[in-house]
DNA sequence: CCCAAATGATACGGGTGCGTATCAATCGGC
DNA sequence: GCCGATTGATACGCACCCGTATCATTTGGG
């Protein structure tokens, strides 16, 4: 079926690349912060906590904000909320619910890992020429949300 | 320096996009490979395996083309070993290595978990146009280079 | 109004990522 | 040849991914 050999070790292959360009930013970054206490995905749920609702987004909520999983977000919590960087109030209308909101602390510590951040994003971004930059996040976007769906579209149970 | 907000949550960001699209892509291969037993990291590392040296890998040449590390790599072999997919043989002069050898119960599992790799990669790239695949790819290429360069250039220590 | 289905959160367990420490073997410079 | 530095592999521990099961609460018919 189709042209030659589409999985050739010659060719590029999405899985691999993405497989790399993750696992190498993730490092760098928690390198970068590892003295700061903040790991990797404690960075990202300050961030999507930050830019979230005023009121304080739900654990559901902030599953879907970092595309990750009830299970790993609760532990992710535990330890923040024990940290003193969050604190899991009562919602006012689900009593199954949290309000999650942000406390000065973790604020603070969001504030020093961000800059990290951006010059970490902007240092690697920097190896496209800068106008195809836009482009290649763009493509990228559609790729990742299409990776997404197609993770929704697989059951669980398999097959 | 340059712009406002390189990083407002109004523009495409790199990381958020590649975690959306790492862990995407991986839900959903392991959602359809779950019937084989095999969990995608065992099929990256048996993928390596079969395109590796025909005299077999070290853990270290292992560790290198998964963009793995020493410990991960360890445990998944010491796992696929035991499952009867894998060998380790001593290496004929270095006495500290070993040579990993793919056993045909590997290969065949593999097999199997190839089609569906080969599948859900040509669905997941569908979303771009065809003249515009092989430069994302490209540019995905340079990218993450860059992402391994920056974490090798991080230190372990910090700071 | 009631009950079955759906939903927010947690508990548990196996697999993976990775920093640190340790051990044996190899290598480099003198 | 010798010794210190480096390197292949492992042990340990914590953080995170995620499938499955469970519990409390909410929701949607009838």
């Amino acid at each position: 079926m189709a042209g030659p050999e589409v999985d050739s070790p010659r060719r590029r292959r999405l899985p691999p690349l993405l497989r790399r360009a993750w696992y190498g930013l993730n490092q760098a970054f928690r390198r970068r912060i590892a003295h700061t206490g903040v790991t990797p995905d404690q960075f990202t749920a300050l961030r999507s906590l930050l830019e979230g609702e005023e009121a304080g987004m739900t654990q559901r909520d902030l599953t879907l904000a970092m595309s990750s999983d009830p299970n790993t977000v609760a532990s992710l919590l535990e330890r923040m909320a024990s940290a003193g960087w969050i604190e899991r109030l009562p919602h006012e209308s689900d009593r199954r619910a949290y309000r999650i909101r942000l406390l000065p602390e973790g604020r603070r510590r969001y504030e020093v890992c961000r800059e990290v951040a951006v010059a970490l994003q902007t240092e690697v971004l920097s190896v496209l020429p800068e106008e195809a930059r836009e482009g290649f996040l763009e493509h990228l976007d559609r790729v990742s949300a299409a990776c997404r769906a197609a993770a929704e579209s697989s059951p669980r149970g398999g097959r």
